[in-house]
DNA sequence: CGTCCGCTTTGATTAAAGTCAAACTTGGAG
DNA sequence: CTCCAAGTTTGACTTTAATCAAAGCGGACG
C-alpha cells in the first residue's frame, strides 16, 4: 500500500497522513460539528457512484456513519493498492479510474484475475490474507475504509451486505464469463473480447446514453498496457499486438498513440468476438 | 430440471411428485404435528453437511421453518439440473455427488465453469436467469427449496445471507484460481491441477484424516470423463488423454478402468501443478 | 460367450501461438 | 531539439496443442 501513492491534488493522501474524508471540504479547521448537522456528509454527497456502489444501501444517518471512517486516496498509474499475501487492513470502493487483480505462479507467470471500474468493491470481504495482487491500471480514487470499520457496520446493516453480496455475484458472474474467454475463444476472438469489455466499462454513463442514441460507434483509451492485456487474457504481448494489428488492418478497429482506440461499430466487434 | 431425475430409493422424488423432507420419516401418514414437536427436522438430523452449509447460520426453529419448503431430490448421473437461460425457479443446496457448471459459445464450443462438492449452494441468489448449465457429474442428491422461500427466508435472517455471502467469496477465490490454470498454465500443469482439485475436493472428510495422519497417498473416482475434463480445462479430449497417460507413465498416477485413479504422493502431483 | 457401441488411447500431420531477435515509435529528460 | 528508454510492432522460426484418423478397451446386452 505504499509504492506510487500520489500527492495529485488538495485531497490526495498518502498512507501516513490521510484525512478524514469529512475533513475535505473548506479545509480541515470546519468543525466537526458542522459536518454533522448537514444531510449527507459533503464527500458523499459528491461522490458519483454513491448509488450504485454499496454505499447506495444507506440513509442519510448510515452514510454519516460510514463517512465517519472513510478516507479518500489517490494514486497514480502502476501503484500497488493491495500486496498479495498481506494482511487485510482495509477495504476500498473504486471511485475513479481502473484496478487490476492478478494472482502469480512461483515461477513468474502472472495471469490478470479481474479488471475494477467505479463503483466496485475492492477487497476479499471476511479474509485475513490477501490472495491476489491489485494494482492501479490508470489514475485510481479509492474511498478506504478500515477493515474492522466495514465490517462492524456490515454486521449492524444487513442491507449493507446484501449490497455487497450483490457485488460479489456480479463479480462471480463476470470471472465465470472470463473462464469462456480464457479457455475456449482463440486470440484474435480473446482481444476483441477484451476491447468489447474495455468499451462497454470505461465510462458506463457515457456509454449508455450512446447506447440510447442508437450510436455503435465508440472511443476510449485503453487502460492497459499490452503487457498487461496479455496477462488478462493469456496470450503473449507479441500475439496480442498482431491481432490488434490484424482488428486495424479489418477496419473494426483504429488506433492512435497505442492507446487510444475507435471503434468505429461496435456490431463488427461483436461478431469478432466468437 | 426434468432430464435424469431418477427414482432411485424412498426418498428419490421426480419434480411432479416431491414430497416435503418432513414427510420422509416413517411414512405421509405421520402427522405433521409429531414431526413439528421434535428438535430439529428429522432430514436435517441427518444432513451430513448441515453444520457447513448454509444451514449451519439456523438453530432449531429456523431450521424448521426452512424444512418446511425443502425437498430433496436424487439425479442419475448426467441429468440437467438447470438449463442455461432459464428461469430461475428454485435453489439448491449439494448434498452429495459432484456438479458440473458449464457455459457455451454459439458455435457450442463449451467450458467448464466450475465444480460443486457437498455442501455447496445451487443457484444464482437474486437472479431472475440462469446464465449458465448445471448437469449432474456423478449421481447427486440435492436438498431444493423455491425460489421464493429461499429469498424470504434470507431477508429475515441476514445470518443466512451471511453464510451464503461467505460460500459465494469462496467461489469467487476458487474462480480466480482457475483463471490462473486456464490462462497461464500448460496442458500438463492443468491435468495434474485438475487432479488435485479432485484429489483433495471428493470427500473432503476422509482426506482431511489422511492428512492428519500424515498419508501422502489418496484414491478416488474421476466425477468427469475425458470430455468434461477437456472442457474443463480448456483442451481437447486427446491432449487430455495423453498428459494423464504421461502422468502414469511417470508414475505420479496409477490409472484403473478410465475412471479410478490412484495417487501414490500428493507431493509429487503438487509439483506437476506450477 | 461374442458382438456392438461409446469412450479412450495412440499416431501422424497441421495450425496456432510462443519464442527469439531486431527494428520502430513515442514521449519524456536533459 | 535531440537522444534515450520503454513500450510496441514486425519477422523468422520453434513449440505446443489441435485436428484428423484409426485402433483399443470395456461394459451392456442379446
Amino acid at each position: 500500500m505504499i509504492k506510487g501513492c500520489a500527492t495529485i491534488s488538495r485531497i490526495a493522501v498518502g498512507d501516513g497522513g490521510a484525512y478524514s474524508a469529512l475533513h475535505r471540504f473548506k479545509g480541515a479547521n470546519m468543525s466537526r460539528n458542522d459536518i454533522h448537522n448537514s444531510d449527507v456528509p459533503i464527500l458523499c454527497r459528491s461522490c458519483e457512484v454513491r448509488h450504485q456502489g454499496m454505499c447506495g444501501a444507506l440513509d442519510q444517518h448510515h452514510l454519516l456513519e460510514l463517512s465517519r471512517y472513510t478516507q479518500t486516496v489517490r494514486y497514480e498509474a502502476g501503484a500497488e493498492l493491495i500486496a498479495d499475501d498481506s494482511e487485510i487492513t482495509s477495504y476500498a470502493n473504486v471511485m475513479r479510474g481502473v484496478v487490476k487483480l492478478s494472482k502469480m505462479l512461483e515461477d513468474g507467470r502472472q495471469q490478470v484475475v479481474g479488471l475494477q471500474f467505479a463503483p466496485d468493491f475492492l477487497g476479499r470481504l471476511f479474509g485475513r490474507q490477501n490472495t491476489l495482487e491489485a494494482e492501479a491500471a490508470s489514475p485510481v480514487e479509492l474511498c478506504k475504509i478500515p477493515k474492522s470499520a466495514l465490517e462492524k457496520l456490515v454486521k449492524a446493516h444487513p442491507e449493507l451486505e446484501h449490497r455487497l453480496m450483490e457485488q460479489t455475484l456480479r463479480e462471480l458472474d463476470e470471472a465465470r464469463e472470463w473462464m469462456v474467454t480464457l479457455g475456449r475463444k482463440t486470440a484474435s476472438e480473446k482481444v476483441a473480447t477484451f476491447l468489447l469489455l474495455i468499451a462497454t466499462h470505461i465510462d458506463p454513463v457515457a456509454n449508455e446514453r450512446q447506447e440510447e442514441r442508437g450510436e455503435r460507434s465508440m472511443k476510449f483509451d485503453l487502460p492497459l498496457s499490452r503487457a498487461d492485456i496479455a496477462d488478462f487474457l493469456g496470450l503473449t504481448i507479441e500475439t496480442v499486438s498482431r491481432q490488434l494489428t490484424k482488428l486495424r488492418k479489418d477496419g473494426v478497429i483504429e488506433i492512435v498513440n497505442n492507446r487510444q482506440v475507435t471503434v468505429p461499430d461496435l456490431g463488427r466487434l461483436k461478431v469478432r468476438c466468437g
